[in-house]
DNA sequence: CGTCCCGTTGAAGTCTGTCAACATCCGTGG
DNA sequence: CCACGGATGTTGACAGACTTCAACGGGACG
């Protein structure tokens, strides 16, 4: 039995937009079914086009490219409320590949009634606009990041992110949020070495300010945290597809 | 006296898909009118939102992020074609600032009629969308190259990209092409420092690959820039908005 | 002719990558 | 029950790609 999107745990979110009875009911339509994902799953694949879109409803995963030289280059970290498969939905190809970390939950949508999206519904179309360009703008500061800054805040800033949207998703409990990702995902986001990537977290340890073991990270000292991370780790209000 | 969409200079190239009368005309509609900018002239400020959006009919210009250390990410290289402005419009807030380079000539729409344009006209609703997906597939390829590779195959990559793009808007001339950027903006954009992009660029010039002097591009061994710079350095078929 | 901007080149220093070894945890299978 | 391998995290030593510092040349411009 599949959740309405009526009750949809994810709208009322304050990260999200607004989202009125009508468009309610549209996106009812819209939507095809849902699907459960184990770790690992792949759900989209580089250079190909995908049949569906999704919407997460609950779980983690990665975007991201492989290389010719066979390194991997993480684009993004999926989590709650995201919406995967734009690309394939337009352009007819995804950039980057999409894989399940943890157990996930997706609402899917069908390829083909993107179209109908956009002729019957222009509100609906202009989050779909909205939502690539939040994606635009996290890019942006992503490649700031990984181009400009050292690995310390290059750390520091991803942390930032992940805190604040586990916030925004109301999955922080405290100054704790659940972060089921390896070193090696961190590290293939930020451009780093496996081996960097766990010193300088150490070192983020050794001064208070945050830890993150077992999964779980946990903000110790968030002033000195924002300090470090800048503003570019602020999330955006976005809409929900 | 503006140039008339029918008789736009950019429609009909091989880079951007197919425009149907209608379309056109309504584009038309949408236009308020056409801008010549000075180099130096800031188009698009981050972090504000912009009244006016804007497409490229021709000169270029820079896309970059200011980062509180004072350094500067360039996020892209604007060419004819480019469509700016889509954050501020869908958003209300630049992610970056966009900067002419040389003299441009651009076509200017009102922000408030994007509104009109996505309730209106479905199909060019769905070209933004379109846009906004190509820009992330870039930035995801950028970040990719940027995090993952050598400043050789960088500096390889970003040239590529230029020569490609140059080709399909029919402005290079056998294997040159306009670049009129300076090295610092080519550092800037792919997170070295001025010097060792210049020591890469010489490297590349002694390998006969390439030469880029006098803001001309020149590529004297396609193969081997094609290889060096990988397949992420294809660009790919757009809509004109 | 002086100044400014940009490109070029050499030398020295450092941040980050690579290599290597070890600890821990977990599931599997003997 | 314990041995084993595989995956992940941790730490030290060393190497190297890249940055920083510095100096110089040429062209544009007032």
């Amino acid at each position: 039995m599949t959740i309405k999107c009526e009750k949809c745990p994810l709208r009322g979110l304050p990260l999200f937009l607004e989202f009125g009875r009508e468009e309610l009911d549209f996106m009812q339509k819209f939507k095809t079914g849902e699907m459960q994902a184990e770790p690992g799953t792949h759900l989209l694949s580089q250079g190909e086009k995908s049949p569906q879109l999704f919407t997460v409803l609950s779980g983690m995963g990665l975007k991201y490219k492989m290389l010719r030289n066979g390194s991997r280059q993480v684009v993004g970290f999926v989590m709650p409320g995201d919406f995967l498969g734009l690309q394939a939905g337009v352009m007819g190809e995804m950039g980057h590949s999409v894989e399940a970390v943890t157990e996930m939950t997706l609402c899917v949508f069908n390829r083909t009634a993107i179209w109908e999206l956009f002729s019957a519904h222009p509100e609906r179309s202009f989050a779909i606009a909205h939502l690539a360009a939040v994606e635009e703008h996290f890019l942006g500061d992503a490649l700031a990041t990984v181009g400009q800054r050292p690995a310390y805040e290059k750390i520091a800033w991803a942390m930032a992110r992940f805190f604040n949207r586990a916030k925004a998703t109301g999955q922080a409990v405290k100054n704790t949020a659940r972060l089921p990702f390896r070193q090696q995902d961190l590290a293939d986001g930020l451009g780093l070495s496996l081996v960097h990537t766990n010193k300088q977290l150490a070192a983020l340890r050794r001064d208070g300010v945050l830890s993150w073991q077992n999964g779980t990270l946990t903000v110790h000292d968030s002033k000195a945290l924002g300090q470090i991370a800048g503003e570019e780790s602020e999330v955006h209000r976005r809409p929900l597809i």
